[in-house]
This record gives C-alpha cells, sequence and structure tokens, in this order.
DNA sequence: CCGGGGGTTGGGAACGATCCCACACCTGAG
DNA sequence: CTCAGGTGTGGGATCGTTCCCAACCCCCGG
C-alpha cells in the first residue's frame, strides 16, 4: 500500500513493479502458461502491493467472454421477477459473481420468448445464462451461440445441464408423512401447468393415490398465496371431506392456511396442511408449517458457479429434499 | 435479421452496412456528437437489422467506466446476505442493470469494513456501489476514489445521496394507530443498535411516550424472527401488563405473534402487534399483520438507477412509509 | 471572389488485458 | 560439440468501442 495513485493499478504497473514484463506478470496473475518461481513471487507480492485487481472488463474484451451473468425468468408476466424464489436466485448468482468480476442482471422471459433469448445471445455483454422456470418450448428455441453457456434450474437437455430440487423425491416423503397420519382423502394444490416439474411432482401425488387407492383432487396453482387462498375455499366446496391438502409451494400452503382459518377449519385437527420450499417464514405460522426443504441458494449457487468458471458441467445435478415436520401436519 | 453471423454484430458491421465509418455509426449509437438525419436514420435502420448491442466491456474499458453495480451490504456477519431485503434490492438492481449492460454483484461488508470497501475502490470492474444498512464509520472510511459512484439506502452524506424510507413517519402512524386504539403500555422491538434509522424510529417512539405520558419499554433487535419471539418472551415477563408489541421489522413482527401465542396470549385481544415493512406474508399470519409499507423495489430502483445514469442525485431522497392496518393491531 | 465558421465526417490513437510467436537459455543425449 | 526439446521471457497484435482531431463541405458576410 506504499503507492497508492488515484486509479487503481494496471498489469503495466505491477510488472514494472516486479521488474518483469506486462506479458509475464499476466501470465502470473492468470495462472497460465510458464513463469519461474522467482518471477512468480515477485509478481504476486507486487500485485497485492499495489491492490491489483485485473479489469474484468479489459479481459473480457480480449477474451470474447461476456462480463455478466443474466437470469432469464420465465413466466406469464413480468410478475415473476418480484418472486422471492427468483430474488433469491440474483442474490447467490450476485454473491458467486463477484469474485469472478462477474456482475449479474435480471430479465423476464416470455413463456415463448424466443425473441428475448435471441437478444440475450447477441448481446456480448452476456457471458452465460440462468434459466429460472425453464419449460421445453424454450430449451428447443435456445440459440445455437448460447450453447455451452447456459444452465438451467429446472429441466435441461443435451446442451444444458440442469440444477434441481428432488421435487418428485420430496412431494413423496410428504404424501407418505401425510398416509402416514392416517390422511386419506388429500388434495394437491399443483404449479403451474406449464412448468415441468409440476409434473413430477403430480405423478408423485397419483403414483400414491394408485398404490394405497385413495380419490385423486388436483387443484391448479401458480405458487401464489392469494391463489392458495383460493384453492382451500374450492377445495373445502367441491370436497367437504378432504382431511389433507397438500401445496406444492410455502406461500400457498400458508395461502390455505389463511383460507381454512377463514372457514373456521382446525388445522391440523380437521385438515392438515403441507408445503414445499421451507422458506423461513414457514416455521412461525399458526400452526407452523410442515413442509419440505428446497435448497435455492445452493442450487443457484452450483449453477453459477458453473457459468463463472465456465467448466461443462454434470448434465443433472440433483439437490435432495427433505421432509420438516411441524405442526400442521 | 437477414445477415445472421454466428458472432453478434460489431459497430464496424453497423457501419459497413449504413455506409459511413466506425466514428460516425458511434457518434449515432452512443447519441453524443454531431450526425446528419440521414447518417442517424441510415445507421439506426443497420444496427437493429443486426441486432447489434454494443459490447458493455468495449464500452466500460475505454471510457473507464466498470461494468457492475456492487451491492455492498454490512452487518454483524456475512449472513446478512441472506436477508430478503438484501435479496430484494439485488433484484431490483439486477432488473435495472440489464438495459445499461450493468451486472450487479453482492458483497458483505464488515460493520467497520474500509478494507472491503477499499477493494471496491480499486476494482476496476466497479462502475458504483449500493451501501445497504449505512453505518457512519463507514460513510467517514469511503475511500476518495468512490466519491459520486455510491448511492446509500440509508443515511447519506455530502458525498453520498441517501435513498430511504420514512422510517420515522412510518412508526409515527404505526403508533398513533395503537395509542388510537386504546393502547397506553406499548413496548418495541428496535433494529439493530448500530443502524441509524433505528435511532428515527426510536425517536418517534420516545417522543410519543413523552408526549402522552407512557413508559418507555425498548427492546434491542436485529429484525429476525428468532428475536422476535425472544422479545415476547421477554416483555411478557418484565412487563406483564404490556397492552402492545411494535416491531420495527415484519420478521420480527410475525416472531412475536409465534412467541406470544406460545404463551396463550391473545392477539389482538390481550395484546396488539405491529410491524414494519409490508412483507407478501404479512397479510397471511394469524391474525394477519398491522405494518407499515417499505417501497424496498422503488428504492432500490431509484438508487440503483442513478448510479447507472452516472447522474448527479438529490442528496436525499426520501420514500413514504403509509399505514397497513389489518387485523393484529 | 475570398475567408471564415458552423455542421458533418472519417482516420487513428487510446483503454487494459490476453495470447501468439519468436527468441534465449539450459540440460542431456548422441 | 552439436542439436533437440523443454522452460522461461518479452514484443507486438488484437478485442470493440470512444474520442480527439484534422479535413471537408457549404453557406454567408465582407
Amino acid at each position: 500500500m506504499t503507492t497508492r495513485a488515484d486509479r487503481p493499478a494496471t498489469l503495466d504497473d505491477v510488472a514494472r513493479l516486479a521488474g518483469v514484463s506486462r506479458s509475464t506478470a499476466s501470465r502470473v496473475i492468470a495462472g497460465t502458461g510458464f513463469a519461474s518461481t522467482a518471477a512468480r513471487s515477485r509478481v504476486t507480492a507486487a500485485a497485492d502491493q499495489l491492490g491489483y485487481v485485473p479489469d474484468p472488463a479489459a479481459r473480457a474484451l480480449v477474451r470474447g467472454a461476456g462480463v455478466r451473468l443474466a437470469v432469464a425468468a420465465s413466466g406469464e408476466s413480468a410478475a415473476v421477477l418480484d418472486d422471492p424464489y427468483v430474488e433469491q436466485v440474483v442474490a447467490a448468482a450476485a454473491r458467486v459473481g463477484g469474485p469472478y468480476g462477474l456482475g449479474v442482471s435480471l430479465h423476464w422471459l416470455p413463456l415463448a420468448g424466443s425473441t428475448e433469448l435471441q437478444r440475450l445471445a447477441e448481446d456480448r455483454g452476456v457471458r452465460g445464462v440462468v434459466l429460472v422456470n425453464t419449460t421445453e418450448p424454450l430449451l428447443a428455441a435456445l440459440p445455437r451461440s448460447l450453447r455451452g453457456r447456459v444452465a438451467s434450474l429446472g429441466v435441461g437437455s443435451a446442451d444444458v445441464p440442469s440444477f434441481d430440487v428432488d421435487n418428485g423425491g420430496g412431494a413423496t416423503q410428504v404424501l407418505r408423512h401425510l398416509y402416514a397420519s392416517g390422511r386419506r382423502r388429500i388434495a394437491m394444490v399443483a404449479g403451474p401447468h406449464w412448468l415441468p416439474c409440476t409434473q413430477r411432482s403430480v405423478r408423485a401425488y397419483e403414483r400414491l393415490a394408485r398404490d394405497a387407492g385413495l380419490p385423486v383432487r388436483l387443484l391448479p396453482g401458480d405458487f401464489t398465496a392469494e391463489r392458495g387462498r383460493a384453492a382451500a375455499r374450492e377445495a373445502v366446496r367441491r370436497w367437504p371431506d378432504t382431511d389433507a391438502i397438500f401445496a406444492v409451494s410455502d406461500p400457498t400452503a400458508l395461502g390455505v392456511l389463511a383460507g381454512l382459518r377463514g372457514h373456521g377449519i382446525d388445522v391440523p385437527g380437521d385438515v392438515a396442511v403441507a408445503g414445499f420450499d421451507d422458506i423461513p417464514l414457514a416455521a412461525l405460522s399458526a400452526p407452523a408449517l410442515t413442509t419440505a426443504s428446497h435448497p435455492v441458494g445452493r442450487i443457484a449457487t452450483a449453477a453459477a458457479t458453473a457459468l463463472a468458471e465456465g467448466a461443462r458441467a454434470a448434465p443433472i445435478t440433483t439437490f435432495p429434499s427433505v421432509l420438516i415436520p411441524r405442526e400442521s401436519a
């Protein structure tokens, strides 16, 4: 910290201080190519004496690499971007990005939004894309030039590695728990029909229903709390003998709780309620919500890290979901 | 979309297609300097025919501007970064950044974290810094080179524009509401003592207590739900006649609700509870939480926009907070 | 008719890093 | 002793953009 110019140090400054050429300094800093141990130590010393941080812009420019990660969340409207789930993904990616000199930008992707995807592909600023709420058509419409620079939080494909929670497994655990505690008329509030993961949890539900000979009571959902309220009302009206409601999202489950309360129905006495995601507030509801964990932060971190490192990720990375039994079921 | 090369178009491609020089094209795209209307229209036509997006890296490099916005959240531990409030700020900034070719990175700033601040100042990748949970010492330790590129979500200074909610006003509204509904022994769960905004709400509380001759029952807090639970227990033990608890954060208030429920205390029958922030789930608790709004998204958007545009912002921008009366008070 | 002074244009030098390539050195085998 | 091949080094060219500056055109006043 002896020399403290007005402007940040450049590689030239480091090289000059270390008494080597810019090329050698570059090799040492980037950790690529040959360098004698003597040169290596002098360069690193000079670098942290000057507080040198490589300019990501210059680096990206010459490498043709792009300077930020784009998080593209698809949904029926731009309101998806206000979803706490998406916010968590962005925050995790932003945390990963810093050390790599990468920033994160957030974009709405209409359900069949190939145009927006094209735009992202044409933007030299974009190093990689994190797809949230990935759908099949979107995967099919993926521009060639994006290949190898995309990670999907959801379904993947041959070109697109997938990072996802095992929601089939999580749903199964929740449903077994419900069954084990004597519930026999279980309704389920699913996710949006266009979302592939909805299939998985619905399949888990249908399997249990078939195996145990239970009725299938499926309600469409959209992960929102408001929908949970409405779904509770609907379930009570259509199937008055329902003794459990499983919503595949905690906000929806909390909405269900509120809806049932409005009808004077006791939880878990009359009806058991379970959610999915284990959001922080799930532990605080009355009664505290039984749910299955969903390590969003870890998933997003893994996806962003893969993109930042530029390494080819495993085609499918699945994170386990575990049952968190509390009071509501 | 006639010409669709493998790689994104450059300014040269645009210039060539438009039949002008790179300089002229640059002037048109950047909207700086002279250009005939003829040239202007031909360049813009060529640009969107090729789907041209300027390379933020090259632009940042030559302008010496930096390519991302850093969100620096201070707190006692890196756990602040998991705070939904911080996540919301990051998401808002990431949404703003895209169109400017800016990404967002997220960093933890220890309470007296001048070193980390220095590092941010020395990073050429950083265009501007959004300070979250700003403290006075931090403001004092701000490196000179960061001047004019910082926005504070909280207190500001001569060099640092401030973007904040009117929490004094919000707190006053909540407290008046409590008083108006007959509560006379009001306890308050404050924010962290090192946070300047804590002062403001505490002052509002003390003013009401003095003016109306009420007892002062102040409990320290940290915005977490866990702390709310503990605070409820503490309040009940120390001041059994308490008839209202105001927590300056919704998660804390929900924790208070849970804590009181654990003691079999009825809300709002025995004790009224109010929060601050109006998080989405506040409407779903049992009873639904009375609170004051806190437009985090709008605040962060304003701060990020100011930084992205590079314009000098007004020294202080205050966003109103309004009372949201629900069932808990 | 000539000399400015606007509006408009293009050439070229930056910006800071990477990386290809040529070169220097050293060691050991033939 | 020479030569091959591995290790280490430095000189440019390069990425895509901005911006300074010189050159040009044209119109108008002297």
